[in-house]
DNA sequence: ACAAAAGTGTTAAGTCTACACCCATGA
DNA sequence: TCATGGGTGTAGACTTAACACTTTTGT
């Protein structure tokens, strides 16, 4: 089994790092770790690389396996690796991060799974190098969503505009003026208006929109400059 | 030693990209491997991690194994995990990617060391996964180049305009109007003119130019906008 | 004197920002 | 009828892109 005949082998962990929109609120999914060292204490879904698995699908399974969530967004964000960051053993930990609707998943979610969504601004304190990792990964999305529309995995298939404008001032902890929100984000071609209204928010309501997939596809590898003030993103 | 009992461990190795710039040309750091499988094939410089030192210690002490350099830039890119990737051994590849300026370093590589550097657009095949790990970085760099005056690691200390244009030319694979250029890149308050020239471009001679420091670091962290035609950054 | 690269300015088009009022509706 | 959030247009400032000629100097 071991060619590398002189070499030494260590564990490789994946975390994953949820975040979820439920119209209002960005939020964080938290669990409570079930094992020592630090049993019982807030912490991302992680777990260990199996054998035969790539790293994409330990992170799918660890990610179903303690949420019960499959098919969400999930992208590789960083490799942690300093020698003490588990104080029980020696592990590198490859971080992922997921983007989804905390609606259309929240039955998924449910019961069975204990965990639980934060507020990303009232998240307890986490475990090992677990915080660093979220500050890693918030830095990552705003930096992405500046350039790509990666925002529409956090929302549900029908959208309001005043949703997504909530949504991308959540992201980017910004105030954005809705006459230029509205116009620029009309302008990608990214969204179609449904006949349809919203009226949960407002008395008059406001139209669904939908995403145009083949030119969502297009524009995800492409750049775009959403954001007026690009200071915001580091 | 072994505390997380049931886990199975496994190789973590870092490989590093690096990238080198001599005024004229983008090339990249190759070696030829030297043990088995595809012993004598060209390979990025690589090894395992050992037991006490970080992802970015291991990089550096590898970088420095294998070609002597030191005190180079260099970023964690990405982490390959398929596990048929080494069909010795399973084996996670933490890639790292490097930028230098050639001629600075020519001496610290020169004999003891068999890399060598290969034009970007001609290079051999690679071992492994290697070619995707270069593709990834050179997306990476473009990525970050648009944003970040991260293309200056490449330079010496002293440059003049036309090889930071030439550079940024050969990284975008574009063609810019130079006094687009030199407006927008003095812009930047990142430049310093010196009262010297360089005669070796041309008869007339360039300025030479040097970065303040003091902007850099601050710039570093910010977003800039340097590329005229945004679609050519994927 | 000429070839080769450096250096420099202007204009027109496009984009961005700031800003305020009317609309539709449920209570 | 009024309070609430949804929806829309414009003008001025700024930024960008396109473009061509002069300078220097080694041969």
């Amino acid at each position: 089994m071991h060619k590398y005949s002189k070499q030494s082998r260590l564990l490789l962990a994946v975390d994953c790092i949820v975040f979820g929109f439920d119209g209002e609120t960005l939020k964080l999914l938290l669990i409570r770790r079930d094992f020592e060292p630090e049993k019982g204490n807030w912490s991302l879904m992680g777990g260990f690389v199996q054998d035969k698995e790539s790293l994409d699908q330990a992170a799918n399974r660890i990610l179903k396996q303690l949420t019960g969530l499959e098919g969400v967004y999930l992208e590789q964000l960083f490799t942690y690796g300093d020698p003490d960051r588990d104080p029980m053993e020696r592990t590198v930990s490859v971080a992922y991060f997921a983007l989804l609707d905390i609606n259309q998943y929240q039955n998924q979610l449910s019961t069975d799974y204990h965990a639980e969504w934060f507020p990303l601004k009232k998240t307890p304190k986490l475990i090992f190098d677990h915080q660093e990792m979220v500050e890693q990964a918030k830095k990552r999305i705003r930096y992405k969503a500046a350039l790509h529309p990666i925002l529409f995995e956090l929302l549900p298939s029908k959208f309001t505009i005043p949703q997504l404008q909530t949504l991308y001032e959540a992201v980017f902890n910004a105030t954005i003026d809705k006459r230029n929100f509205s116009r620029r984000i009309l302008a990608t071609g990214l969204l179609v208006k449904l006949a349809e209204k919203d009226k949960a928010g407002s008395k008059r309501g406001a139209f669904y929109y939908r995403l145009n997939r083949e030119n969502y596809y297009a524009a995800f590898q492409a750049f775009m400059n959403f954001i007026p003030n690009p200071d915001q993103l580091r």
